[in-house]
DNA sequence: CAAAAACTTTTAGTCTACTAAAAATTTTGC
DNA sequence: GCAAAATTTTTAGTAGACTAAAAGTTTTTG
């Protein structure tokens, strides 16, 4: 099963073509990206790389925020893949599991995106002109934050975590703790990973030792 | 003390002159947003208001986010006087502290600003193209975490939050945490107080219940 | 009061996202 | 293969943020 490609093809031509399209858009401005930074991306430049025209490049993906939210969404299923392979199964309390999921994006955001993209997405998130991008992206957050639910869940049937805890609350708790410190993390080009992981352990060693 | 003019009252002719072009533009863009909304906001549009040239406010505050960040900090200050009047020494627990914080800076929120002008602010401060902005707006911030560490300090004072917890770092992780639902609050005009407070009262009754 | 300094304004542009509508092209269904 | 449908492209434009530099105005300073 190929991340990035609909379950099953797409029967007429028409639809493969739009495929294809939609593709080429997104890799002329991830390559645009790696060459230039996130200032030299322009809808302009991705349409003449992809080989379509500019119009085409809003009607697939709305608006600039709308192609930058398609590469964090494809970065993202390579994210979850990571989380299987780093992540579940590793942590044996709250703390560490935390901090290991926190790292992990953090690396990931260095290794295959970029600071600049996130501030824009998260932006575009916020301020939410459209619909669609609003939703999209609460999908994402949407599938981390259920990844740490699981874990949470695990650790509770090994009696690591307190049985009356709320998992499903938990977990967004703690997704919204680490959420913030990792959007601290990617304000600024010069905010370093470290500092941001020992501000999000104080803000868990003030929350948490009372539950162990 | 009035807030929004500086403690001593400016020298020179100029200094005064500039300090009421400054006080004009924010005047007119409180008034134009309040009369069409934040699409009518345009740099054009407050300085013809303002009796200024368009440049001028580009001189004085950079950009249009700078504009509305100096919306926010105005409104901020009265905010921290009803944090004065209204929260300080009324909380007996750390989750009836940070739901009644949420809940004045949501109502203060819809009273005073609007949830599009908050959007606005928080995008440009995670994008954070300005550096002077940034900075700015981390101080807003710091002063409303501010208010709350010292309100756990008097929980711990009174005997209600163990002694063990280190109030700084506390204050910070309940106020991401609260922001965050803030954030979300924020993020439609659809979303209602409400939900999120009940939303909030779940992170808090996930981490907190042990703590007492 | 006159020269200098400090600002603001005018002017003139640039840049880029985004949109609408007509024209051209290509696939599809018969 | 041909008409119809779907979709892209071309074309043309708008809007608004932001900038640089020259010109004009007002305050300051001696």
């Amino acid at each position: 099963m190929m991340p990035g490609m609909s379950a099953q093809q797409p029967t007429s031509l028409r639809e493969r073509q739009k495929e294809d399209r939609k593709a080429r858009i997104i890799a002329a401005a991830k390559s645009l990206f790696i060459k230039s930074g996130l200032e030299k991306i322009t809808i302009e430049g991705i349409a003449e790389i992809a080989g379509v025209s500019s119009v085409t490049v809003h009607n697939y993906y709305g608006t600039k925020s709308g192609v930058l939210l398609a590469l964090v969404a494809e970065s993202d299923r390579e994210l979850l893949a990571t989380f299987d392979a780093t992540l579940v199964g590793k942590a044996d309390n709250l703390t560490d599991l935390i901090e290991r999921f926190f790292t992990l994006i953090c690396e990931h955001t260095q290794t295959h995106l970029d600071k600049a993209i996130w501030r824009q997405v998260i932006s575009a998130s916020i301020c939410g002109v459209e619909p669609r991008f609003g939703k999209l992206y609460h999908e994402l957050d949407n599938r981390l934050a259920s990844t740490l639910i699981a874990e949470i869940e695990r650790l509770k049937d090994e009696g690591r975590v307190p049985e009356a805890v709320n998992s499903t609350h938990l977990g967004w708790a703690l997704f919204n703790l680490q959420n913030a410190r990792f959007i601290e993390f990617i304000s600024s080009d010069d905010t370093d990973q470290e500092r941001c992981l020992l501000n999000l352990s104080h803000d868990l060693g003030a929350l948490l030792p009372f539950m162990a």
